[in-house]
DNA sequence: TGCAAAATAGCACGACCGTTCTATTTTTAG
DNA sequence: CTAAAAATAGAACGGTCGTGCTATTTTGCA
């Protein structure tokens, strides 16, 4: 519990018990299948195009079997968004958190992310086709997707400024800049490969990154490495 | 008709008249229009959002007087991905290729691609959102969207190898690779403030690029500038 | 085992969608 | 000015959507 969280998103309805817990209803069982059901069809077509009937037939329920689950789209449009951010929690986050403070936990988290980007460019991200469904609407749906992707964004923000306390990376940089062109990155690998379809964009990606880091570098107080 | 153009989509309907010709035909002229409409909604709540009735109510047509200009809906996409293309081309390109070859044209095209970006900030961005609604869907008008997109690829990627050529920018780099990154930069940009709504995002993507260029520029044969 | 409660199904509703067909109006050209 | 052609309107269709209501089935607990 001494972990640092991405972040609390919008607090959780009591009745989702933990996934962890031996005894667990028959009704939460299910919800949680329609859960992943449901983030699988939403990282393809989108949380807008995520439809009750589709989800129905996927789940071999009948439409109001799994609306009385959620009471409205909304719900379960958050549902999947809380369902992302959990999942993207313990892939990228947490692992990187095992890694010392500094360009160390900064390249584990960058790591972790391309991973997961990399088996997004089949199945969808939420975080990007999320973005561009919700950027002119209001409303609790985007408050939960921002929130959610602002939290990682401040986590990476967070590992550039350890990584300057540390002495790895020069103060002149703002961190929140760093975090920005590795944002871009991540976007361009997603946008080129998943709809160009072009080849080599997550070498392109490492190698931005690798840039990245080789121009903000201090190269005092570096280990030496073997060659 | 020397100048270089961004590409040729697929060819245009023989019926669409040049927009200047004052001889304009009354249902070109209100096809037009409504094509204008359709861009400026398509831009807000993308092209799947598109709808033809709401098309109809902005226009003050009727629904089948609109639907007739198009045949499917499907064509009105691609008319309005067609009249996208032009304007970018007329905004961003053609402007960028009054400047001199290597760095100068370069740079141009990043700054005109900046402010037309920044505008869409309030309006949106169909290469953006189209890439997300038709990533995974086959069929004409995610062809059209994608060699529209590429085409624009390729002519950053040229004036990248032109810059090379010219002893701006050194050889060892690939123009994918660059083209790639400032890619990533203008994607972070539409996504950190049209989504998020963070305040300087804009002056982020201008640092990104400047410390590209700073990073590969060639230091020699670098005409002095007063300072 | 029985009974309350939870879970699920079935059905219908109004709304909007793209598209088609037919009638009517407007424009163009001889 | 007139007749052909083009442009537009109006109504209707089958389809899908989210949602509400009412049964019926299944579950969990005393």
């Amino acid at each position: 519990m001494s972990l640092p969280k991405i972040s609390t998103l919008p607090k959780r309805t009591l009745d989702s018990a933990e996934p962890g817990k031996r005894v667990m209803l028959k009704g939460q069982q299910t919800k949680a299948a329609i859960i992943d059901a449901a983030l699988g069809l939403a990282s393809q077509i989108g949380l807008e195009g995520l439809s009750i009937g589709a989800l129905a037939e996927v789940t071999g329920m009948s439409k109001s079997g799994v609306f009385a689950h959620f009471g409205s789209r909304e719900e379960l449009q958050i549902s999947v968004i809380r369902e992302y951010h959990d999942r993207f929690e313990s892939e990228v986050f947490y692992p990187a958190m095992q890694h010392a403070r500094g360009v160390p936990r900064l390249q584990a988290m960058f790591d972790n992310w391309m991973v997961q980007t990399s088996n997004e460019i089949d199945s969808g991200c939420i975080y990007i086709s999320g973005a561009v469904e919700f950027d002119d609407r209001a409303g609790p749906v985007r408050d939960a997707l921002a929130s959610s992707v602002t939290s990682w964004q401040a986590a990476v923000r967070r590992a550039v400024e350890q990584a300057q306390e540390a002495g790895h990376l020069m103060r002149e940089v703002e961190p929140l800049q760093v975090a920005f062109e590795v944002h871009g990155l991540i976007l361009a690998l997603h946008y080129e490969a998943r709809f160009l379809k072009v080849p080599g964009a997550a070498d392109r990606a490492r190698q931005g990154f690798a840039r990245i880091l080789e121009r903000y570098r201090l190269l005092t107080a570096v280990p030496a490495r073997k060659r």
